[in-house]
DNA sequence: CGCTTTAGATACGCCTGCGTCTCTTATCGG
DNA sequence: CCGATAAGAGACGCAGGCGTATCTAAAGCG
């Protein structure tokens, strides 16, 4: 999107966008806004600049700014299959490899600029119910979904005891992701991924437990 | 504080504070703003219109307000133990009951005030390295500390497999309540709170496990 | 080409808050 | 009581942003 948007917007400095063009326009904008000062500071002001624009046309199609920013995100926030949370698993992967796959995209999406959208919003969540119900439904449910597959199938491998099919059970990883990237700009280290795997799925998902098992891989 | 508060601002109103009594106050009422409005919406002007002062009294103490912000976090967020997330288990408490009360505990605490201002800080701490810090030392290091302190009692009375007292899961309790909490703003049923102690934290640390025990208590 | 519609630039009134400054006066101690 | 100090009230310049309004001109279509 980035060089593709750089080529449209030389083109688009010298001549004025229309109708859906504009839009796509501005809602990239928004994102874009959003995932840089989050949901606190994202103005309107700044999505008019970035999509070199004047506000009175995001106002002919957005009543306020938290239309903008919701419509943003709605639009503009990859689905877990883009993200890959929820992977076509081959049927030589382990359930226990799968989650590391999913450990890895988790942590991928979240340092990525949808991260900081999602962050900024839950954050803003804690007092709006509107934004609540929309990062639970559009955000956290479809992964929550994917990650219950997951499970599943590590259940019909014989990988995974029956009883660790819980939507509980899969809010452990990325609540364990998200609580300790949330205080933390550096990279998530594989080693923690490794600890998360190891201290934490593998005892509470796996069928028969008597020490932490080495991964295969 | 707020009955003592109420009778102590009715003398304040009458007179004019000085020294360590005003910055008490002042103290007190940027903590009620934090708790109120959030870090982001925090603002000087709102400290100095509850604590009924001026806000050069308060720019003669603390030179900008993001200082202010962080020593009442510092003075006036409650410890662990205040909070009952770090309590002297009596022997006859099993591990898991001891477990099932630090979730109500911190339950408690994420409703209260002063779970309001971590909430926003640590939503701030994503952006700022050194609310980062702060958050990290002043409030989420004891806590774990507190929890390990648990695991380890639970080890010696051989409920815990002592592979389980390390900090990652240490910090699954925390880390589910807050993912869980952060987008609701109804109370944590306490059938939440049994479900991730006996679908994730029984499973997870206890010794033996063949299904779900049931809680002695 | 002419007409209609919409885009972009800019100005506007209003509001909030930051940090600074000034002035009056309360408070405290000798 | 007097002098020194600090508190409280209010004003100030500045900045940023919301949403609205106006005007010029680009764009599209017949």
């Amino acid at each position: 999107m980035t060089a593709a948007s750089g080529e449209v917007s030389e083109l688009a400095l010298a001549r004025r966008r229309r109708g859906a063009e504009l839009e796509d326009a501005i809602l990239d904008a928004a994102f874009d806004e959003l995932s840089e000062v989050g949901y606190t500071s994202f103005s309107v002001e700044g999505v008019a600049a970035r999509a070199h624009t004047g506000k009175a046309s995001i106002y002919r199609r957005w009543p306020t700014k938290a239309e903008l920013a919701c419509e943003a995100m709605t639009r503009r926030m990859p689905t877990p299959s883009e993200c890959g949370i929820a992977p076509a698993v081959p049927d030589e992967v382990t359930t226990v490899d799968a989650l590391r796959g999913v450990a890895r995209a988790i942590t991928r999406v979240l340092k990525s600029p949808a991260g900081d959208v999602i962050r900024s919003v839950k954050c803003e969540a804690a007092a709006d119910p509107t934004l609540a119900r929309l990062i639970d439904e559009e955000f956290q449910a479809p992964r929550r979904a994917a990650m219950l597959a997951l499970l599943r199938r590590g259940v019909a491998r014989g990988e995974v005891r029956p009883e660790a099919v819980t939507p509980m059970v899969a809010d452990v990883l990325p609540a364990l992701l998200t609580h300790r990237l949330i205080l933390s700009r550096e990279p998530v280290a594989e080693a923690t991924i490794t600890e998360i795997v190891e201290q934490v799925l593998i005892p509470l998902i796996s069928v028969q437990r008597a020490s932490p098992r080495r991964p295969v891989g």
